[in-house]
DNA sequence: AATGAATGAGTTTTCATTCAT
DNA sequence: TATGAATGAAAACTCATTCAT
């Protein structure tokens, strides 16, 4: 039955991640999530052929949460005015960080290359090149030499503070979490569009 | 002798070193690296308690490389006034990560963590503590509200971009790496002190 | 119904048997078997006791098919005078080890003896019984002291050089099997009756 | 020290020998042999870099002690008339049998292929050159149109009579091994000089 | 001090077999 | 009866660490 096996690949991958942030990656034996899994070993390569496959597929997971957390904001922003749409870029890519924090660490900290190095390198220039276009779209209100460098100067900033910001627990309240938002949009439209006199 | 010792230490650091970079961690055993120092693996813990200890030693040394070449232009920085102040500090940014930056990668993304963690956010706060520092020193001259976020804001900003430059490629000419200067520093600048009218 | 056990069995010695012949012995799990025969693991344990009794079976069935293909032959060899009786038997030796080759290497060199040793020994008992019966019904003819011995120097050989003959591809023409046949021929019937002045 | 080194080699080739002879390749884990051997598994991975090897080394060294019993016999051979040679090689098969019979069956008949199966042929097919070159050698006495197949039915023969004697206890006095020598020598000989009129 | 052989707990992975549905 | 998800003992192999020499 479907039920069946959905219900112990969804305990196998809970109980990787839950090994993963409490123990770190080496702890993370494949009977020690079976076991907290509940499960067999057996059962474990029943679903997934190897240990990477299996924390390949959390990794896969953990990205398609928070894309589909994010996906509809990401339309929204796009639209909007360069501040503003610098804004909401903010804060979604704070909101992303929220969803499972110390996963996110793990996940992009702890896990050993392999074939993963180049999807995160590949991950990275998908999100410059998406944000070059939309610097493309508002050229003109825009001053800065080269687009490419600028995406990738914006991208790396907002992903470094946001990811440093909530990782580091300088956030821990909601006034905490508008700072960081504001700083960083300033820090960012303020690059863009320089109010020079 | 005690010649003998630091010879024997140097080279099983070295070893360490570049089996890390060539291999990753996973592949370091500590009789590998024994064997490439052209050492005994028991000569090896003669000299460090443990291998987490040989690895504790190297990140040491080199952060001790990085700040030594380091140290000296981060106080000429602190004297000057603001803008060539950041530049400056960016360049020196730039000059630390381009010290062994394969080490550094590994260092920074593989090792696993146990006291380390500790460590590097303690080097962190460091960091940030300075600068709020030499912020403070120039305060008049800054329109921001909280110094010690506006620190947090400008030293991980600095730190990712250079960080993530020296590691992706994105510095392979001079011309790169001034550009790169540049348009940090106009970042940082420009956040600190709002131009406009 | 009795039928559809039937074809299910029979799917299942056939999935085993080209499984051993196309991977060899471990790589033929009980899994993959029943995969191959299109039907579940539990169905196949609903017909075998045990992968052994499995493996069994398909020795069993491959024997019957040999024996079958053999038993008239043999009767009529029997009847012929000796030169042409041992002819006959080589020829029928040949051609038995031609059923599906490939499978009768598999059954007799890579699975793990178990019960099975016996078995095969028996099945030698029998033929050196049978050739010894064979050569009593001429014993005024031969020349040998032991018939006993001399059944099991001439079972041993013809056996030997058909077997070595079809796996080695020593055969890969009718002029290759014809020869073949010649020179057991008169190997084992130059023994029995050494032409001598 | 090369001494204790030695020592653990040989332990850990007598352990596998006994434990393959006793239980047959499938029981012979490298836990097992370890154990037997009096070491610890991680000595054996020193010495050897897998079962496989370690199985090979086995296989080499029982080669090595068969051939050191057998190289200088065998060049007697070479120089006796042909009668005397082939009792002679006869003589020196059953000897090569007679070491350690019971591992040469499960090395023969258990130990699966891989790497090994190429060899086997190749020693075959060396000894079929070596012999064919012998029948060269007396081509005038012989009556054999193709002195190949003459080798290949010889040497064959001889193999599976000494191989199938020796194991399956055929032999088991003097006189017995004396009988079989008997036997098959005036089996070949006959094959190769009819006496015909 | 140096050596390197030895250790053995722990890791990933397989597969014959069982049993709830 | 058939299914196939689940089991778990056991296999091959690794590696940080120890200790006799």
């Amino acid at each position: 039955m479907q039920e069946r096996s959905r219900v112990t690949v969804d305990a196998l991958l809970e109980a990787t991640a839950r090994i993963l942030v409490k123990e770190g990656f080496d702890q993370a034996s494949t009977n020690r999530i079976a076991e907290l899994a509940g499960v067999s070993v057996g059962s474990l390569y029943q679903y997934f052929p190897s240990k990477e496959a299996l924390v390949a597929a959390l990794i896969d997971r953990h990205n398609e949460e928070v894309m589909q957390a994010v996906r509809g904001e990401l339309a929204d922003a796009v639209a909007l005015p360069l501040a503003q749409g610098v804004r909401k870029l903010v804060t979604v890519a704070v909101e992303a960080h929220r969803i499972d924090p110390k996963l996110h660490r793990v996940l992009t900290e702890q896990i050993p290359p392999l074939g993963r190095l180049e999807n995160r390198e590949n991950f990275n220039r998908q999100n410059y090149a998406l944000f070059a276009t939309y610097l493309e779209r508002h050229r003109d209100e825009i001053r800065v030499a080269d687009l490419g460098l600028a995406a990738f100067v914006c991208v790396t900033t907002i992903e470094a503070l946001t990811h440093t910001a909530v990782l580091h627990q300088k956030i821990d309240s909601d006034d905490a979490i508008e700072a960081l938002i504001n700083e960083t949009t300033r820090l960012v439209v303020g690059y863009l569009i320089p109010q020079s006199s």
